[in-house]
RNA sequence: GCGCCCGUAGCUCAGCUGGACAGAGCAGCGGACUUCUAAUCCGCAGGUCACAGGUUCGAAUCCUGUCGGGCGUACCA
């Protein structure tokens, strides 16, 4: 929180909009405990649909009415009486419809949460969630197989979201990447990779590509320059180590670079061989001393030695699973657990994953093992699963449908370029919730980068910023503007939309990153967006003759800019100054 | 077969976690630049919220069933 010189701090906590509904919640909480003698856990605020509602709805009456007997109307006329003029920052209470009670800011409240906006960075009006502590992030985490494709841009796009929504709202936030650099998808790789090397040089040894070999052109493209920085001398399967390791290394330099191409860098990029020697066989032990009494979660199988099973039946999910194979070796479930035993014994206080809908089942598994080490309310409490749907390509009106293994996909990096621009591809991924399918139709993504969602949003940032240079030129500032007068200069029909929704973005804001929804975002930058060019095209702001109107509607447009930047910056797409 | 996700305008999708008359963008039609950027704005048209029941003051939202699509249902990750 930045400090004034005065000492005070600002804004002050009655000036965060989260902060503001908290208080008016509570306040009709006490309300009701006066009137009736009992307490309301949730009093259900909302934004009314129509500015002639106020701004801020209450629907707790039409609630109460069936436990008070009352009428809804009845019970909302009480709290009315009993809420009025009683409230900071808000000036009338009202009652409409079946039972809403309405609340409707002062002006001065709204044109000071402006002046906020207008002289400090969007999140400082959003409250302080996180508090400082400590939230890890796992995203993409894909195996060092190959280059990443559509799907892992959708999830490294929305991870790094949620990350910078995260860090919005206070937390401050550890990215981390997970991934299997040992078993049989790597052998595979290798492979695969020994298989064209071979064929390449032409010696006296041959592979034939394994069925489930990887035959991307990638792999040939490495091959490649396997042979051509260790000499053509390699066989197989004597040098099957050094094939899987160059492959390995290679496959994840790739990925840094693809993550690259995004801005995204992790804090920490996890082996799962890290986990092998300690992690697992602990892990395995606690789970066997954790039964629910009569037998062990875990067990041998009975008819081949070695071989263990994870009792998940006991826990509620379908089905026991493997989680040791009778030559000692895990299977994918177990280090899974034991990373997030790890993570959780790291003592984040919050543990997010992002995962592709094909994770779901394991993560389920997961959790249900780490809530009998843990307990469900510790794993309910700092463990949260973002899924999200798989992408389908749409080319030509066609669906593409692609596989790693058969190599018939689009990477990442092509769709960016196909596109034409990080910041468009990130945008178009974060306008839809992460649950929902998504088409993304390649065609109408390069045709309509010209008329896009994300460049209307730029384009408004970019003619606040033409403003800002014009009032400067017209020696028009605002650094003078009087708190006062600002209620009665602003009092227009499109500057009272505008600063009625500045005023609740930053509340949005907060609620989208305690859903971990990025794709709000979008939705209130279009919001946003069209306000601001719906205020433009009627409100002229600069005008020498009129310094003090001019430089309360500049006022107005910097808080517009910031708030835009602000946004814009959480999804970590640029704000151009000119277009 | 079973589990999870989804089904909203011609197309792609929102809908603030049960509230006020169902929204936006694109596509279509008609208007607005002598101005701080027209990459903009205004208007028109477009819907049985897949379907059928149920829960209640109130359902696109919750429950059940049916149909359709996706993912999973591995000793692959």
């Amino acid at each position: 929180m930045t400090l004034r010189p005065g000492g005070s701090k600002t804004p002050r906590r009655a000036m965060i909009p989260s902060r503001v509904r908290g208080d008016l919640s509570e306040a009709v909480s006490e309300a009701i405990e006066g009137l009736w003698g009992f307490a309301v856990s949730e009093v259900g605020l909302s934004a009314p649909p129509n500015e002639r509602f106020g701004d801020v709805s209450c629907q707790v009456a039409m609630r109460l009415s069936g436990e008070l007997g009352m009428p809804p109307r009845e019970v909302a006329e009480a709290l009315a009486a009993e809420l009025g003029g009683r409230i900071p920052a808000v000036a009338a209470v009202t009652v409409d419809g079946p039972g809403f009670i309405n609340f409707t800011f002062q002006r001065g409240y709204l044109t000071r949460v402006s002046s906020s906006l207008a002289r400090e960075e969007f999140s400082s009006l959003l409250p302080d969630d996180g508090g400082g502590r400590v939230a890890l992030v796992e995203y993409v985490s894909s195996n060092p197989t190959g280059p990443l494709n559509v799907g892992h841009c959708r999830q490294a796009v929305l991870g790094e979201a949620i990350s910078r929504l995260l860090e919005a709202v206070g937390w401050r936030v550890k990215r981390e990447y997970y991934f299997n650099d040992s078993g049989r998808q790597m052998e595979l790789l290798g492979e695969s990779i020994a298989a064209r090397y071979l064929e390449k040089v032409g010696g006296p040894s041959s592979l034939e590509m394994p069925e489930k070999g990887y035959r991307g052109d990638y792999v040939r493209r490495w091959a490649a320059e396997l042979a051509s920085e260790k000499g053509d001398g390699l066989v197989w399967p004597d040098d099957s180590e050094l094939f899987v390791s160059y492959g390995r290394e290679r496959a994840m330099r790739r990925i840094r670079e693809d993550l690259a191409l995004l801005e995204i860098t992790f804090d920490c990029y996890f082996p799962e061989s890290d986990l092998l020697e300690e992690d697992v066989p602990r892990a395995i032990d606690q789970l066997g001393g954790t039964g629910p009494g009569s037998e062990d979660l875990v067990y041998e199988d009975p008819e081949e030695e070695g071989k263990l099973w994870l009792r998940l039946r006991e826990l509620g999910r379908p089905a026991d699973r493997v989680i040791r194979r009778s030559d000692g070796t895990y299977t994918y479930r177990m280090p899974d657990i034991a990373y997030h035993l790890n993570k959780f014994e790291r003592g984040y206080d919050l543990i997010v994953d992002v995962f592709g809908s094909d994770h779901l089942d394991t993560s389920r598994d997961v959790r249900a093992a780490l809530s009998a080490l843990l307990g469900n309310d510790e794993v309910q409490r700092r463990l949260r699963v973002v899924i999200h749907q798989f992408v389908t390509l749409v080319r030509a009106g066609r669906k593409v449908k692609m596989s790693t293994r058969a190599a018939n996909f689009v990477t990442m990096r092509d769709l960016v370029e196909e596109v034409g621009s990080v910041d468009v591809t990130r945008y178009l991924f974060l306008t839809r919730r992460s649950e929902a399918h998504m088409d993304f139709d390649l065609d109408l993504a390069v045709e309509q980068s010209e008329e896009n969602p994300v460049y209307y949003v730029q384009y408004a940032h970019a003619r606040i910023a033409g403003i800002v240079r014009k009032a400067v030129e017209e020696g028009v500032t605002d650094r003078d503007v009087d708190p006062e007068g600002l209620p009665e200069l602003l009092d227009g029909e499109h500057e009272r939309r505008l600063m009625r929704l500045l005023e609740v973005l930053p509340h949005r804001v907060a609620q989208s990153a305690e859903l971990l929804e990025p794709h709000r975002i979008t939705e209130m930058l279009a919001d946003l967006a069209t306000a601001f060019h719906g205020f433009y095209q009627n409100v002229r702001v600069i005008d020498s003759s009129r310094p003090k109107l001019s430089a309360a509607r500049l006022l107005l447009c910097k808080a517009c800019r910031n708030s835009i930047r602000g946004m814009l910056g959480i999804l970590n797409v640029d704000s151009p100054d000119t277009m």
